[in-house]
DNA sequence: CACGCTATTGACACTTTGCCAATAGTCTCG
DNA sequence: CGAGACTATTGGCAAAGTGTCAATAGCGTG
């Protein structure tokens, strides 16, 4: 099984084999938990010895991390310009393209969606935020909305929302696609538009 | 460091046993990743031998997810009876005690929040989903809604939304307690109450 | 063609995990 | 009260995994 030793030694730059390994692993950490997956088999997968992996990343979990960090940013592709239309329409196709993005490379977004494991200061809490952070200044963007700090820690705060609606959506079937359109469409405006009383 | 020898060997029931370990090796956990405490350091917690917890809980993952199972659980406390108020009314108390809650024992209950880590059937995925279910289920009883399937399903999507809120809240303070109770508010008020148009 | 730089390898040492036979509490019965 | 049975608990073993490091071998240069 871990029959492993390449027998050919390929020759990269440093940059192209630190993408070579990431991209030649990644289906791997998409389907099977950190801890199942060996250094060995990850070595194996990229065709590479088993010390290359600590060479450039120091250590398995260091992998890892870059793995997810590339797997659940949101893609940004472009989204047809909006500004001309009123705020709540212009919120809710934003919301409709990125419930069509699920739903396309969705896969990897969603099962990497709970995200982030428990256990205080996490790497992988942080890699998360990130993500998080980016998809909402995303969104904001795409809504028409200011950059402002506030309105980003709350859109921030509803993309675990949108990942279990998601979930609910494509994985449990609990949910129509119209619903949850129509919920996040609701739950965005109201996160953007409520102003606070204090 | 790894002196554990228990010098008085005790003798338990089992059920009991069981119970001491979990809740000896409950705080380590609860601040540092799975992979990062060992089956050594965790024994020497609970003062018993390392093959103790193997026999216990088959494998250290599996006393890690029972550890999580008993720390994500929503406490089950007494509400006062909310069923004279207007349904608005009723959730806002309701959301406000989960408030409370939140900021009183709500320590694990949050650094837990996100929780779930990713890669499809993960086992942890199982314990947390568990958990978003029952507090759904306590939420509509709370507010004094149907336990009908639909309806668990959508609360059940908001869980992940009230521990990122609270974390905005308690942990980043990027919102007020009373924001994030208006915008918790109305949200379960739209995802309890918006009609399907399909 | 020889040399140097460095990407890559393979073996080694160490930690950790799960398993199992041996040990020793505790309870029961004569 | 003492012997024996039952089983909770232990300690050591073997396998697996991880990270380190000196040695190897591509590839470009003079």
């Amino acid at each position: 099984m871990t029959t492993s030793t390449p027998s050919v030694r390929s020759r990269l730059e440093p940059d192209a084999r630190r993408l070579q390994i990431i991209e030649a692993v990644r289906p791997l950490y998409l389907e099977r938990p950190f801890n199942d997956v060996s250094t060995a088999e990850l070595a194996a997968a990229a065709g590479v010895a088993r010390g290359l992996i600590n060479h450039y990343f120091g250590s398995k979990r260091e992998l890892y991390v870059e793995v997810m960090r590339s797997s659940i940013r949101m893609p940004e592709s472009e989204l047809p310009d909006l500004s001309a239309l009123p705020l709540p329409e212009r919120v809710r196709r934003t919301m409709d393209w990125i419930l069509e993005a699920a739903e396309t490379y969705g896969q990897a977004w969603i099962s990497v969606s709970g995200a982030a494991n428990l256990h205080g200061d996490s790497d992988l809490q942080v890699v998360v935020d990130e993500a998080d952070d980016h998809a909402a200044r995303l969104t904001l963007d795409a809504i028409g909305l200011p950059d402002d700090p506030r309105l980003v820690a709350r859109l921030r705060a509803i993309a675990p929302l949108v990942k279990s609606v998601c979930r609910e959506w494509l994985v449990r079937e609990t949910l129509t696609r119209a619903e949850a359109l129509d919920l996040l469409t609701d739950t965005v405006l109201i996160f953007a538009t409520k102003e606070t009383s204090s």
